[in-house]
DNA sequence: CGCCGTATTGAGCGCTCTCAAGCTAGGTGG
DNA sequence: CCACCTAGCTTGAGAGCGCTCAATACGGCG
């Protein structure tokens, strides 16, 4: 039995997918460009997707690779705001102002698709059912890095390791990944010093919660980790 | 001269004001009820808006006191996740799932209007405009909140201050105005100790950045405040 | 006026940061 | 193919911020 072709592999787990298949089946075919999907574009590591104020112009959907957001303070001090990892969408923050409030960076080789903000809010004015979809996806984003306001380091990083594993593979908590960001950016996400992420990482490894090896990462207790995630690591 | 009713003075500031309005003048105007506005109706203090994992029937927005979402965690103890100022709407983030994911409870006297979601979302499905409002809505909401990975408390608990400032007077941080949450409740939201927060408020009296009395607070310096959220307090 | 919940203030301890030194892995050039 | 080189990761020692526990002060409400 034949597997399915990548490109249709990585679509399905697409936030904007049912959006972007109904415009391109609705309208004529074959001669007009899709209407919501402008071009799927490859960024090289650490390309910039857009820049701190720049106006919005279009949203995006990661389809590979994954893609920081960060702003720099005053001391010239990055600080990282979240992460964008396959099938996910990034570019909704600048809603609130029509300019992105962070730049937006790619942590590999990263392949996007470009769906024109403006585009996307007339084509979707006709029909019901995908208005309905934009406010899901919405709502979605709205509820997301809740856990970060964790007392103990160890809590905010066995829930980061959990969101991460469950965002890479859609909900299902997998048992190997790889994590596409530094130990770097983990701490400067979560408030912590990279220094305090890497040794979590070795007593996770030591209390049988995982196994680490640079960046490839392996659960071997979903359980545990969500215990230690809401109680800490009290062993 | 008059000054306006009190109805239209809180309505001024509301995040649905213009699909309230909408509703209300271009239906039926007398005989039919508002088909978006339920009613409104008042809470006491502590009294529950709605409970975690209750059914998403309605968001609602605040219309004068205020309101915190919490969670209870396995150690039954209370985890904060966001206050709720008047004008600001509530329940949005059980659009994810349908069900709200933390309960809403009431830190004084409340009054709050109810908005049925599906109704919300069948009106403004004929209205190109009322789109992009709800869209803008949940677009803001994205935003908040970001303020709280601070490495240190001093920071953590500037911004705090600055954002409920500029939230309890529509962006204009105005100098003097009462927090509505006790400090133990700031502690929580901020993952700092109240003690914590005592502390910090005294100190900030004493840099002269504002002035304190339980919970009026008057903003001396907004400028150094912002200062502090971003390098800390150096003195 | 007295009570109770909330806020303040103090002392000591522990977690996490900082600074600094090895270590590992992947990439480059000879 | 191997030695080097660099960036990122790991590990260690000491210092400081913020937590915990505890006592006191305040303030609103009956």
């Amino acid at each position: 039995m034949p597997t399915p072709s990548p490109k249709h592999d990585i679509c399905q787990q697409c936030w904007m997918e049912c959006i972007c298949q109904h415009a391109s089946q609705t309208e004529a075919p074959a001669c007009k460009p899709n209407p919501v999907l402008k071009h799927t574009s490859e960024l090289k590591c650490r390309e910039l997707l857009y820049s701190y104020h720049d106006p919005l112009k279009s949203i995006y959907v990661i389809k590979a690779g994954a893609i920081k957001s960060f702003q720099i303070d005053l001391n010239g001090q990055e600080r990282i705001l979240n992460f964008y990892l396959p099938g996910e969408v990034i570019g909704l923050e600048a809603i609130q102002t029509g300019f992105y409030p962070y730049s937006a960076i790619a942590l590999s080789k990263t392949l996007v698709c470009e769906i024109p903000y403006e585009s996307l809010l007339d084509y979707i004015a006709d029909y019901r059912e995908l208005q309905r979809h934009i406010v899901k996806v919405l709502g979605f984003r709205i509820n997301q890095g809740q856990y970060i306001i964790n007392h103990h380091a160890e809590q905010s990083l066995a829930a980061f390791i959990l969101d991460i594993a469950a965002r890479l593979h859609q909900e299902q908590v997998t048992l190997a990944f790889e994590l596409p960001m530094s130990r770097y950016d983990i701490g400067n996400y979560l408030g912590l010093a990279p220094e305090t992420v890497s040794r979590l990482f070795t007593r996770f490894q030591s209390a049988g919660l995982l196994q680490v090896q640079n960046k490839k990462i392996k659960i071997i207790s979903a359980d545990k980790l969500r215990w230690v995630s809401q109680e800490g690591l009290a062993s």
